[in-house]
DNA sequence: CTGAGTCCTAACAACGTCTTAACGCCCGCC
DNA sequence: GGCGGGCGTTAAGACGTTGTTAGGACTCAG
């Protein structure tokens, strides 16, 4: 249930200082972009909107601030500027265009680090999706642990909602008995292809309206169980 | 109709440092806040609700990670650390404890008063949160950390209540006891699952109507806790 | 030193969950 | 038509988890 890893944009000229950010940044399990020109880091952004911008201002086909502008123009995705020029009216010209982080080079990784995470708080609250499942009068949310049947909340036992939402994991395909006690169960040993059947009647007790002919919780003799989606 | 100026609150204990920002932030128009201790600070904040925090992390009273850890329990305010040191473990350290950017002493007017506009704009589009919870009878008032019940004070301890914003931060959420006993108790060791159990008791006796039958403070068997909100 | 307040610990009671077994049903096969 | 295997259903006991209470250790202020 892990979101995918943010992407980061640099936008820098130098090979060096690319190979070096490119190391702290992957290592660091980002996903990550570059372009060595203010066109291509344009191009880029537009293309894979990523979470976060690094952008050099000394490059060697425009003006960083002009880089900056463009992009003001339709991206609201945090910007750091990065830059040899610690002087502070750079600084602050570069902050009142929209940047939203100065850093002066050089610098440490970890504090790039730090502060790239400080922008991504920053965008994130606009980027909290909530994973729901939802299938005929079920609305399963996985991030609160509940399950809803018609509008009523429904308690599921630790075991049975494993194997409800393992099966919701699989939905429309057959999950085999081994399958299924395997990623419940977790592989002990026990005379276990009862449980299933036990735990299946569970389930379509509490969620199927004619438990004994079942809807969505379809048995697949001699192979498994599935959960049946709307086609 | 015109905003009114933003609020800058400072917490810093040098008279020397206070002076020289007072005169920087007034003449850019802020409206202007000071503290010279930690306490008076969080008080401050709690009363006034500043635009901005600015953060000095070498105060005579307490800790000024401290500081922004209780902060950041009920304010969304963003925070900018002023500190003489400029190591970066530092650095590290308070960004990821919730300041949203860090200046090293000595600093120049101009970008501090750059980085208050960005951090302004910023926290412009969420500004009209009030951080008070309501829920059935109960009312919480994260800034002055104030538990009413039926309009009744309801007095818990520091752990209590840290319990209970914890509970209430993940609203609707299933919290893991793991979970719980890392965000609480700080990951430190012991035969601790016992706590949750005991601190639950004692919130729901101060809380629930019906203690043995919790309306909200409600139990996941196996799995943790949650706090549950009407739907 | 005393008292108030808080936190940790231990013991026991109460509860929910998991496992297990027994039985009934349906269906295909001999 | 009888038999056996796979599946569904139910209930009951074992087991672990959770709720509750009370007492002792500790800190802090007066």
């Amino acid at each position: 249930m892990t979101a995918p890893s943010p992407q980061v944009l640099l936008v820098e000229d130098e090979p060096q200082m690319r190979r070096f950010l490119r190391v702290a940044l992957e290592g660091a399990g980002y996903r990550y972009l570059e372009a060595a020109t203010g066109q291509e880091g344009l191009n880029l952004a537009a293309q894979h909107r990523p979470q976060v911008i690094l952008l050099d201002l000394g490059l060697p086909d425009m003006d960083g601030l002009d880089v900056m502008a463009h992009l003001r123009e339709w991206c609201q995705a945090p910007v750091i500027v990065i830059s040899a020029r610690g002087q502070e009216a750079d600084k602050v010209k570069a902050l009142d265009f929209g940047a939203d982080d100065y850093l002066t080079k050089p610098f440490g990784t970890s504090e790039l680090l730090a502060r790239i995470r400080v922008a991504l708080r920053h965008a994130d609250p606009g980027a909290a999706e909530e994973p729901v499942f939802t299938l005929g009068r079920w609305r399963v949310d996985l991030a609160k642990r509940q399950v809803l049947v018609d509008g009523q909340e429904v308690h599921l036992t630790p075991l049975e909602y494993k194997l409800f939402i393992t099966l919701i994991r699989h939905a429309g395909k057959v999950v085999t008995h081994r399958q299924l006690l395997k990623e419940v169960w977790g592989g002990v040993a026990g005379a276990q292809p009862l449980y299933l059947r036990v735990y299946m009647t569970q389930l379509r007790h509490k969620l199927e309206l004619e438990p004994s002919r079942p809807t969505y919780l379809q048995t697949e003799p001699g192979v498994g169980y599935r959960l049946r989606t709307e086609e």
